[in-house]
DNA sequence: GACAGAGGTCGAATCGATTCGATCGATTCG
DNA sequence: CGAATCGATCGAATCGATTCGACCTCTGTC
């Protein structure tokens, strides 16, 4: 009787396939989760009864409440998917993170930071979340975050209390970068600079705009710059793309005096760069040398090995998840700090000798 | 008494809220839901309560359970998120599936189905599941969601009981684009297809093997092809990456006799297959027509303009959402089949006459 | 033969919120 | 002035499972 009104009564649950094993829910459970003594033979029985009444096993939701876990991990991205992994940089590291989050088999939940547009994140039922590239202002979300206890890291982001940070040395790696530049000969140097703003304006660098960022990842390869080159101005791009870095570089290089380097903020940025400099007849990396950064493999540069600054994409999404894991698992973690590399391509070169000026107001 | 063994006990909860603010439990859920009619001084007063006790809000993993939605909607894509996002065309579709699922604020789940290997998909908490280029079988997981009574939408794969279909026209645009080929005088075609197993096995394309295949959008794109050329071999790829229709068109550039064009079942490997025959020294489009598909915009094509089946990306991965979304509504939202359309680029010209063999043993 | 211990099972409390129906007071209409 | 109505609030049931402690029944040992 029992039995029967739940099994009428829409889809089964725990206690109804109990019901018709004969045994109590608690066993049932037991006999699902593996947990505790169970002998052969009623494991045999609730199994059974499982089958027959189409029972596909505990509900995820019910067991979510119950052990305060849902098993799901949140990855909150900047802006549309779209423009995010357009970049493989951000694919290297999404696919970090998923790889650390699988081995323990949490599921990824992507989140996308529309601002004040759609309704909060943080609404969703998740045990950790990941900040990646958050250059926007999202102390909202992270406070959200912070009340109902959920462990909280951010991937190059700027320190903030009760966030683990999973850092790269940006700053020291464009200065490295920026010197080898230097000690090719280059004085005139540009940069393209990844986005300042939520908004993703594109426009000239100035300090006021630099002043008001947050966008910690922009600002301190800006810095790293500066630090050998001080004066440098340059503009700021509208994202990471090659299109974005074609815009940017037709801008820079229509200067007088035009740059002899650029140091652009992403190797997309710096393969538009590129283009705008064959499209302007200059040659690279006679005419112009340019600077990368991240080193992803990216279809399309050929035939230039583009000079860029290598960053371990993989590992810092690899970290960042295991640093999610091991505060779930109540760890206290390290905040961890990985290195780039600078690698030697085929779009550097000493400066042309200011003899040679291939064009301009002479 | 009661409010203070509530707030010391750990995370706060609605009641100890609503005890700390002087009303019950249903009036303080009231006033966060907005559901029934709160006064203005009580909301007030709830609110204020929860600011003080540093509560986030109700407990989404509650809620879950309560109304039996999670508000995350799953999306199951093949193998490694590495690979598949490479491909331009899953992120576009990725892309509209975020769009759609966005305007309803839920939540997108991304799950790699790892064949056998990690913890059975479907135990996290959702409310719908989109599959996407499901070319393995996963007979299973499917079965489960049905069990969950959770909708299931998917894209591109063959048909299936209890599961909605977003399609695409495979077969006829492929026929479409060999009838172009067949125009310009072409009769020694190859094939370049996307893999066949979830094993991703690179080699000939042999009966056998397309008998035993499950590979949905590959095995249509075949049939297409055969439509117009029923002789026509090829090899299957490893995968859809220009590195992978680089190897296949070494492989099929380098026979004899060499075919005059070559169908590649993505953009990606139509790059490859392009690259291969640079690598040999073979003019495209005047030694060799290369026929693509997906019509993605792709980094690094130029100079050439690749030939290609355009597909509606974004509409498809936005179909699927709005599918899913329809049927959480209750509604029995109807199939839907997209088309594409063939678009002439200058990768494809009429086939060499047979006067001039460019090599070989003559 | 009795007792300790282990294996197996069950009851009941709990996780945190939502929601239906009932209640109560005030306002308005006849 | 009484009754109907509406708005605001509350109680209690419910969602589906997990888990702790209690209980019972064997088995092995001294």
């Amino acid at each position: 009787m029992d039995a029967e009104a739940s099994q009428t009564r829409g889809r089964p649950n725990l206690a109804a396939v109990a019901a018709l094993a004969g045994v109590s829910a608690s066993t049932a459970s037991l006999a699902f989760s593996g947990a505790g003594p169970v002998s052969e033979a009623t494991r045999a029985k609730v199994l059974a009864a499982a089958k027959k009444l189409d029972y596909a096993g505990p509900d995820p939701r019910a067991q979510s409440l119950r052990r305060g876990r849902s098993g799901v991990v949140g990855v909150v991205i900047e802006d549309r998917l779209r423009d995010a992994f357009r970049d493989p940089i951000n694919v290297a590291m999404l696919d970090g993170i998923a790889d650390a989050l699988g081995a323990e088999s949490l599921g990824l939940l992507l989140l996308t930071d529309t601002g004040e547009g759609g309704a909060d994140i943080s609404l969703a039922p998740m045990d950790g979340v990941i900040l990646i590239g958050c250059s926007t202002e999202l102390d909202r979300p992270v406070r959200a975050f912070r009340q109902r206890g959920i462990p909280i890291v951010a991937i190059e982001a700027e320190p903030m209390e009760g966030v683990l940070a999973i850092d790269l040395d940006n700053r020291d790696a464009t200065a490295h970068g920026a010197r080898h530049l230097q000690n090719l000969g280059h004085t005139a140097v540009g940069l393209v600079t990844l986005p300042l703003e939520g908004s993703r304006q594109r426009g000239e660098l100035e300090p006021h705009r630099i002043a008001a960022s947050r966008a910690h990842t922009t600002l301190e390869r800006i810095r790293g710059a500066r630090d050998v080159f001080p004066d440098a101005s340059g503009v700021v791009a509208g994202g990471s793309s090659v299109e974005d870095g074609l815009v940017a570089g037709r801008d820079l290089l229509s200067r007088t005096p035009r740059p002899t380097a650029i140091i652009a903020q992403s190797d997309l940025l710096a393969l538009g760069v590129i283009r705008a400099a064959e499209e302007l007849g200059l040659s690279v990396p006679d005419d112009l040398s340019v600077l990368g950064f991240d080193g992803v493999r990216i279809e399309g540069a050929a035939p230039h090995e583009l000079t860029t600054l290598v960053q371990p994409a993989v590992d810092k999404g690899r970290a960042a998840g295991g640093a999610v894991i091991a505060l779930l698992n109540g760890d206290r973690p390290e905040p961890s700090r990985f290195t780039s590399q600078l690698r030697i391509g085929t779009t550097t070169a000493p400066a042309p000798s200011s003899a040679a000026p291939s064009s301009g107001s002479a």
